[in-house]
DNA sequence: CCCCAAAATGCATACGTATGCATTTTGACG
DNA sequence: CGTCAAAATGCATACGTATGCATTTTGGGG
């Protein structure tokens, strides 16, 4: 069974035309009378020719491709993400290489991959980059951008929620609610997601004479599950948990009811993401929406745009979302 | 700013040797000595360079790359899946040209971006292909395999759990605790893991004189909650539900808590998939596991096999996986 | 019917790599 | 040191497409 690639000179033979000619009815704003376009679209069906995307890519330095990089973790979120990015760059006519890390970093050897097939640009989801890894792309004028983390040491963009301003505005609602007990349950220490969702909720409570108790998770169910126990075991027992991730929340929700403590009343929950689960009765979390589809929005066109003109100051950009009120919290 | 393209060719002049042995170099089996093979490779690292994928994709008429399609869907199964083919794939070399569906049926202009990217297989995961997209693909030598999906009517491959054993056995297995009135609800009509879930777990209680309630599911938490709300005000209420996976399980069990009825001495609850979640002490749930890990190295496997000698028999392949008791159930 | 600008098409080449074949180098042995 | 097979390297070309430039065709006005 021989190799078939029909190529463009095949089409051009059956078509009457030249290879050239070929070429233009697949190139959009080129000068080819309708009646050969016609032709050769006919020949093409007939042959099944697909322009190669491979001598194209070569010829035009540029692949069409986009470098997506995810790290592994039990958040589905992410998956949503996932999906949102694949969907909404195809509408843009770029297509999807795929990344999936182990590492808390992104590695030399999985940008490897990114650079030998000429992606236009890298999006990196819920992992880092080191720095030199991120020189080493823009070296070879790939953009690169961060979804839902930031560095101020790496110069790239990135989009995220506002995390700050949302832990301060969850530890105003919370005040305003009536409690003063609070604890905060991190996700990941490194990730600045976690770190800015702290830090807003803690100056806040910090502005009001409050000093919230701080236990490590890590984003995990188990990890935030075994923080939640140590937690609601004190003594002096806090009266909201606020997690750094749904996630988070779900662990702590769970560690609450294997304790026989009711919600919100001998505990109240907070969250952060508004996954799909969130909204389930079992759980019914009160959690911060960010605004996904704006941020997937935002970060292609950023990226687009980038790509077009390299080289434009790296900013984060940083979008609110809101407070969704459930039954984790009393009303 | 300019395209810098390091390319063999300067590479080959800094280390003073021909842009041939250059690209011997990177061929791994080559005939180069050592010496070059140091100086070549020191040259490379001093300038950056990387072999072009598509230059060489164009050439070798080999992509390295893997077509994986997966629908829209809200099953961190999936989620786990895709990051295990991503991982297992790399192992192997092959990197992976992601593709997100939101049809039940993957579209022409889908499998396009494959071809035109010259992909040298095809995964499927919980999607399906028409059979004229699969000949199609195999027009062009492209072989698919389709993952935890399969059907009669589609010449090609696929890997799945033996679900109609499966259900078999849960059938069995209730009956021993029991049980005599139950229902099942079910996945997305169409899919032949709801089916066949479906005909194993009914065919046994039928040889055992037991007709089980039908509800119609769609493999989504919601669909789940309003189907296991009709089963369990019947008047004539089931004493278990088999829920044709573990997110409809899930549903399951809160329409159960919503209807303040006791799990499982009102109602036993049963899944299938053994997803992350079922095991968290809220939901607690008996399940099916499936074995993932071989699944995917048998998909990828089988792949492998079948881009090396084309047009093999294409057959499915079926894997067994367990029972995981857990509290949904009475012991 | 002719003329000429504009549109359409063809020709030739370049992109960066792999590889068959020819040529040179190596090194073991006589 | 000479010989010769084997190993290493270089040369030239091919992969399939896009595009600048040259050439041909088109069509409208005189």
């Amino acid at each position: 069974m021989k190799k078939k690639s029909v190529n463009a000179m095949e089409v051009a033979k059956l078509a009457n035309v030249s290879q050239s000619t070929v070429s233009r009815v697949f190139t959009p704003g080129s000068n080819v009378s309708e009646k050969t376009k016609r032709k050769v679209k006919e020949a093409a069906t007939t042959l099944g020719y697909r322009p190669n995307a491979f001598a194209r890519g070569l010829i035009m330095n540029k692949s069409n491709m986009i470098g997506l990089a995810m790290k592994d973790i039990q958040n589905p979120f992410y998956h949503e993400v996932l999906g949102k990015f694949s969907k909404g760059l195809r509408e843009k006519g770029y297509h999807v290489l795929f990344v999936y890390t182990e590492n808390d970093e992104i590695q030399q050897d999985e940008i490897a991959q990114f650079l030998e097939y000429n992606v236009e640009g890298v999006i990196v989801t819920d992992a880092f980059l080191s720095s030199n890894v991120v020189s080493h792309l823009h070296e070879n004028n790939i953009p690169v951008i961060l979804f839902n983390r930031y560095s101020k040491d790496i110069p790239c963009h990135s989009v995220s929620c506002d995390n700050y301003k949302a832990g301060k505005r969850i530890g105003e609602f919370l005040l305003d609610q009536g409690y003063s007990k609070l604890a905060f349950i991190t996700g990941r220490k490194n990730t600045s997601t976690s770190q800015d969702r702290q830090r807003g909720f803690c100056e806040l409570l910090q502005s009001k004479g409050i000093n919230p108790v701080i236990e490590e998770g890590d984003y995990t169910y188990d990890g935030a599950y075994e923080a939640a126990l140590k937690l609601l075991t004190r003594e002096d027992r806090p009266e909201v948990i606020f997690g750094a991730n749904d996630i988070t929340a779900l662990g702590a929700i769970d560690a609450a009811k294997t304790l026989n403590l009711s919600i919100p009343e001998d505990i109240a929950i907070v969250g952060f993401d508004n996954i799909q689960m969130a909204s389930w009765p079992s759980y019914s979390l009160t959690t911060w929406e960010q605004p996904v589809d704006e941020m997937i929005e935002l970060t292609i066109n950023t990226l687009l745009i980038e790509m077009d003109q390299k080289g434009s100051d790296s900013k984060p950009t940083l979008v609110s979302g809101r407070l969704i009120e459930r039954n984790t919290t009393k009303s």
